[in-house]
DNA sequence: CGCTGCGTTGAGCATCGTCAAAGGGCGTGG
DNA sequence: CCACGCCCTTTGACGATGCTCAACGCAGCG
């Protein structure tokens, strides 16, 4: 995730409320919590729904840098105008423990009425998530689950990946394969079998609920052979 | 899609090169038409990659009021950033005939900056998109081909649905089985099933490529229960 | 040293994609 | 006005993929 561009964004956001979270804790519940905005300084966070059978639906993943929630906060900076969305609670869940400054939007408006600028920060951090989505979108297509889970990984190198010391991209975020599973719509077992499958193949390597991506190249391949 | 609401935005297009476009035509592709921004007066488009092997994978429709592209165009508006998408060939082809008008992208910027209040339209725009977007990545999880079609049929009834005489929804927008397919990446032989299952049940009934909703409530329930 | 969370592996079965064939509506052209 | 072609839809049969269920391993931790 990209570093705020603009000092004043920080400070104000450094000013607000601080919270020391622990992995597990509840940050944001789309139903009880209008009205704040946060920024995560150190941590990892997932955003997610739940179905009327209790399944989990990740939509999500955040790092250090992201500011929450975006969709909602935006739609107040344009009056809040009709919602095509079905809708649902949304839930933002540390999946570390996490250091996470919070502010009312209506300050963070003030804050935009005085600083215009910060306004093109927050629509741009729209359209890496609306890429986000959109690319998820195009997953859907994807029949056969090795495809399904190659592509996550590329789309979670995208975001989370640096470059470790042998070569090889590890993924900061740390995932398991329920968090994987359940942000890709599949079962637990199956992304186990994938990425089981990816590693003897010499693709990736995983430690301590970290992937490391070796051949960068050829994984991308893989998506576009049948 | 919501009217346009500012009259100027409305004036800044008819000002531009008016294009007849005939249904199968295609009017944007992103390698090619970069630096264009479109305004669908009448009719309807989809936007569509395709993969390696050759399968369709429409993104989105478009329908009377549309600005597009969104996204990369506000892309620009905010420094042409780094996106974390793997590129691919973006087309905007129309499924009915159509009325188009065109500008540059940089006639547009120019308008923004001395009305900055249509930014704000343009990001209201985006958001919708994002909340598709969003939408579908969501309905990918649904394990059943029933659950992604009544999904599907519901996001198209709140987009593009008006009521008729008799008590139902119909789509405005004209949908073969095909398009539908591609839409939710299924295939066309296990859409036609399900739609008339669900014409059978008496939810549904279509007519000349459009379709009539019925009972929306217990489409929406149907998505509830197992 | 049990418990909890997470990962691994196996077996059975239902769903949906694929392939195939045929039907219907509409426009064009003879 | 009929024949033909094209596009879209319909229906059936079959097989493979991935979900479910179940059992086990393994590590960390109270």
């Amino acid at each position: 995730m990209a570093q705020l561009q603009d000092k004043s964004l920080t400070e104000f956001f450094y000013a607000g409320i601080k919270l020391t979270s622990e992995d597990g804790e509840i940050v944001y519940e789309s139903e009880a919590s209008r009205e704040m905005i946060f920024f995560l300084e150190e941590g990892y966070l997932k955003s997610y729904t739940l179905t009327s059978e209790g399944d989990t639906n990740i939509l999500n993943f955040y790092g250090p840098g992201s500011i929450f929630p975006l969709g909602p906060s935006l739609r107040k900076s344009v009056g809040n105008r009709k919602s095509y969305r079905i809708q649902t609670t949304v839930y933002f869940e540390c999946i570390t423990d996490a250091i996470i400054y919070k502010r009312t939007v209506s300050d963070f408006f003030a804050l935009i009425e005085k600083k215009p600028e910060i306004y093109q920060e927050l629509v741009y951090r729209l359209l890496q998530n609306y890429e986000m989505y959109l690319s998820s979108a195009e997953a859907m297509r994807f029949r056969y689950a090795r495809k399904r889970v190659v592509h996550q990984l590329l789309v979670l190198t995208n975001r989370f990946g640096s470059s470790d010391e042998e070569g090889g991209t590890i993924i900061e975020l740390p995932l398991t394969h329920q968090d994987f599973s359940d942000n890709i719509g599949m079962a637990r077992e199956t992304v186990t079998r994938e990425l089981e499958n990816l590693r003897q193949d010499g693709y990736i390597e995983t430690k301590d609920h970290h992937i490391i991506i070796y051949n960068l190249e050829n994984l991308y391949e893989l998506l576009e052979t049948s």
